[in-house]
DNA sequence: GACTTAATTTAGCAATAGCTTAAATAACCC
DNA sequence: GGGTTATTTAAGCTATTGCTAAATTAAGTC
């Protein structure tokens, strides 16, 4: 429950939703924060049993459990289309800024 | 999302769930916590928008809003039935613990 | 108005969460 | 073995959380 109150890590299992991703992928992609917290928060994802883990050579694949999930799943897909949404809002009232500008 | 991802907050949650409780109802169920402790968790919950208030006289009466929970439903009532079950795991170990002794 | 009861707000404190930088591990390649 | 890449662990720091005790508000009663 506490895994998935942190914004950073429904991200992070935003991203390995659908597909396995790299420990460093995951790194790369989330941004404004180092590998080493990235890694924490995953390592804490796999501790509350959320992600899975596959190590193949140096790289380690991360994947979320969407079974283990359960009823959290649905949290966190509404809680993804509202940040979807503030987007759009962000956008759109950046366009209505620019068009009001430029008349 | 962080509002019940606290312990005492879900506690106080299955108290106001199905019917209104004034504060002081509340502060007094709630155990090893001052009054000020569950008023500011009050508080938290409906900056959140997931409980109501009524106010009637001096008292103050505190419900779930349902509606407003959503998907939290689900996780909520997962948590208490997982909470009930740990109770009873409880209780049947020190079953079985006062049964060996009295043997 | 003074008094009681119900509840909240304020101030301050201890524990925890999440981060950063630096050091360590682990698998691979030459 | 030495070097490189991928990732984690360790140590330490800051911000936040949840609490308590004391002060405050608010509504009713005499």
């Amino acid at each position: 429950m506490t895994a998935i109150a942190n914004s950073r890590r429904r991200q992070i299992l935003r991203l390995i939703w659908d597909a396995e991703h790299s420990a460093g992928e995951i790194a790369s992609t989330v941004d404004d924060v180092s590998w080493p917290a990235v890694s924490q928060n995953l390592r804490l994802l796999k501790n509350a049993g959320l992600i899975t883990e596959r190590r193949q050579g140096t790289h380690r694949y991360y994947r979320a459990d969407r079974r283990a999930l359960g009823p959290l799943e649905a949290v966190l897909r509404q809680m993804w289309t509202r940040d979807l949404g503030r987007l759009r809002d962000l956008a759109e009232a950046e366009a209505r800024f620019r068009r009001r500008r430029r008349d």
